[in-house]
DNA sequence: TTATTTTTAACGGTTTTCAGTGATGTAAAA
DNA sequence: TTTTACATCACTGAAAACCGTTAAAAATAA
């Protein structure tokens, strides 16, 4: 019997570790290997083979959406199953935008894993519950209050390297005047990326930003 | 045989299944409960029993470091190991103060719980290694910059509940004004509040703020 | 080599934050 | 009963953030 292999991405190695000793009992599932950091993913993925993987959005240094959207962009057409501590509308139809085949929040049981990889395997699609909830939700509320017009037609595009440095910056507590000494450039660029953020995200303000950050883990 | 009897809190069940799945295969060490929040913990040791517990320190809607403190100050004798997803030496220090035996990072690897269990069911204390790397780096630094003097002493004491009101209203990306129309009560009183959070938390402006907020999970 | 994206920079004006200081009522704890 | 902690409110001034718009180099991609 031909196994389904999985390779698992995310900076905890606790819960990878989890994660295998969850898929150990399984049959027809084998872990083949697993990444701690973005990069890691695609080196791997550029010399080994698996059938799926197991993606955690929310990793450090890196845009998470950025990893998955170049791991789609390189050609790589293995399914993709992603991970995410939080479950937001907005995280959750980009990803599905770019291209994930299943959305698994960390909330969810260990079995939903099990059937995720299944479903996912024979071509379907796979939503946690509480994703599926929050799809709805926002789906009815679409009817009611056209839900996020998003003003400019293009949020959450991923950030340029510059911008993802300011907000890193931003997200140690720098005011701008600070983060334009620390990279040498004016304040007045400082402002002018930290306004592209504030757009480009879909935030109100640095709060915003800052929460951005560190659920992406751009600490 | 007796087995080490231990109850595992944190958020994501999917860790939990993790966890559960990997102290499976250890002889002498049994899972006996678990809980999905701060205050199930305390309801569950209030009628059932356990040698150890394994609590995530990052725990939706209460102040993490609270939850702790309440469980110790209830008089419950069980040691206690506390799990992170950010290794901050600020934490680690509240942590170990209050009282807690073992402190994990949640990046280690899976057969560091084993360890930990062992070793704090034997009266041991237990750290993973990052968190030992930052207490050391910690200590070496206080030799030189007396590290982090902490202004008025007693920083961190955890928050009034109409500060973590406020405090998540900040997260919620909200201004004084904002929130002080949501609350029904002044700007110059949101503004107290937010300063005293920014004094006790000792950051440096609402981004400080933001950040704690989401790693303890006030959203 | 164009075309596009990214990075850089500026200006003027409004709003908000932040630090400091001080004050009052209330409720709980010592 | 007297502290102590909490929530409330006020005023000031400087600093920072925010908004809108514009636009030129520089680097990259088509």
């Amino acid at each position: 019997m031909k196994k389904i292999k999985v390779h698992i991405a995310d900076d905890h190695k606790i819960l990878i570790d989890g994660i295998i000793a969850v898929l150990s009992s399984e049959e027809n599932i084998e872990v083949v290997g697993y990444s701690l950091t973005g990069k890691d993913v695609l080196n791997w993925f550029a010399s080994n083979e698996a059938d799926i993987l197991i993606l955690d959005i929310n990793m450090p240094k890196v845009d998470g959406i950025g990893v998955l959207q170049n791991f789609l962009e390189q050609g790589f057409q293995q399914k993709v199953i992603v991970l995410s501590s939080y479950d937001e509308t907005k995280l959750i139809k980009e990803v599905l935008k770019i291209g994930a085949n299943g959305f698994l929040a960390k909330k969810c049981a260990g079995e939903n894993i099990v059937e995720a990889i299944n479903a996912v395997y024979n071509g379907k699609q796979y939503f946690s519950k509480s994703i599926q909830e929050k799809l709805l939700s926002t789906f009815t509320k679409q009817l009611t209050k056209s839900d996020l017009p998003s003003q400019d037609g293009s949020f959450f595009s991923s950030l340029t390297p510059r911008e993802i440095e300011v907000l890193r910056l931003i997200a140690k507590q720098y005011n701008s005047k600070e983060i334009s000494k620390l990279l040498h450039i004016s304040v007045n660029t400082v402002e002018t990326h930290r306004k592209n953020l504030i757009s480009k995200l879909n935030v109100k303000n640095v709060v915003g930003l800052a929460i951005y950050a560190v659920k992406n883990n751009i600490v």
